[in-house]
DNA sequence: TTGCAAATATGAGGATTACTCATGTTTTGG
DNA sequence: CCAAAACATGAGTAATCCTCATATTTGCAA
């Protein structure tokens, strides 16, 4: 068996600790570190985010960042489990009542097309996302976060099909799930229409598989 | 059809151009930069790689490297291309002259264990592909490389159903074949088992899509 | 209130590293 | 053989991440 990806997310590769904010002003203060962070991944990407504009930004000193930010990384980390803690509550609600094909079908459109939009619509999201790969604690946030999602996915599977083999349904799932992840990457770095189509073509190779 | 999806920094092409070697000493020169930049990367990967390291590895002075290199990338972006080149070379030969779905289910199935076995084999491969999404110039490398394949993808599916719309063949073929890449990678951030099943249940997916 | 430890804030400076450029050397073509 | 182009060099520059000694603020018990 695998490590089971639910309870605990292994952030070791992620650099060492740093204070946590216990008072209301400096809980307040990391509030707008993250803002600034934030609205400057959306206008320039994150690899073009400078500690010390970031630490301007949120009127602190950039010793003040680093007292709650052990690296650069680590914002944008904070950052990206923001969006993921939100996304997998609302793929959990989303996929926890399904009992049908057709319900499981409606839910994953649904899904997906959130997804995209999500995308679509946030750049600090996009930008996060498309340069993950470069930072091996966002992979494994991302990975985690993905199987995290599959075993939604794998619980309706099982509740469909129960004479299924397991880890087939399992490896199933994961897979779909990637592979939507990496259609709404591709999809947000063509242009719009091409975009569209492969969505929705991504749509119909994946209900395929999750319903048959 | 152009990248218009992404807010990315104002001067964010690739580098300006440097001089091409154009003697035989520089060429060997050039060849021993770019052998040291590969070692260094199957080593430390290449964000780790440092070019003073580079040089001093290919017996070359720091200037020597930036007289044929604008910067840093353009040496992952060289070993990159040099890939690409090659991996295309192979798949052209091996869909070149399917013609039936039998032949192609074949094709196809090879040219994925062969894609898996590269990635498990090259670690530079695997550094480049999955180490670094977040320049932009690999990005289009990548996409256009990724298109370039799936034409010949797209050319045998026209074969196969000349009935069929060639804008949904070629979106199905493009998707496809994005999705095999994403699933190699992904098969190689996970243990051998499960990346075995991963590609498996790929494969069958893939073949599922194209066959019908 | 007062005193004091822990938490928080600061920004100049250390350390690293990609990259430049003035200068010197080798090769090429006429 | 010579001038020009190509090539080689590495100390120096600039940019940036991050540290740390020091100063200030907050929580809280006496």
């Amino acid at each position: 068996m695998e490590d089971a990806a639910a309870p605990v997310s292994p952030q070791e590769q992620i650099a060492s600790p740093r204070r946590a904010p216990s008072q209301q002003r400096s809980r307040e203060r990391v509030e707008r570190m993250l803002g600034a962070a934030s609205a400057l991944i959306a206008e320039q990407g994150s690899d073009a985010m400078r500690m010390g504009e970031v630490a301007e930004r949120a009127g602190v000193s950039i010793g003040s960042l680093y007292q709650f930010f052990p690296d650069k990384r680590a914002i944008v980390w904070a950052l990206a489990e923001r969006y993921t803690a939100e996304s997998q509550a609302c793929i959990s609600a989303a996929l926890k009542d399904v009992s049908d094909a057709e319900g499981l079908g409606r839910a994953f459109s649904e899904l997906v097309d959130i997804y995209y939009g999500l995308f679509l619509a946030e750049p600090v999201m996009r930008d996060i996302w498309s340069g993950t790969q470069a930072d091996k604690a966002l992979r494994q946030l991302e990975l985690a976060d993905s199987r995290a999602n599959a075993e939604f996915l794998t619980a309706v599977l099982k509740r469909l099909r129960p004479g299924a083999d397991p880890i087939a349904l399992e490896t199933t799932a994961f897979l779909v799930w990637q592979m939507g992840e990496a259609a709404v990457r591709l999809a947000i770095s063509v242009d719009r229409q091409e975009g569209d189509r492969l969505v929705a073509a991504y749509k119909r190779m994946a209900l395929r598989e999750l319903l048959t």
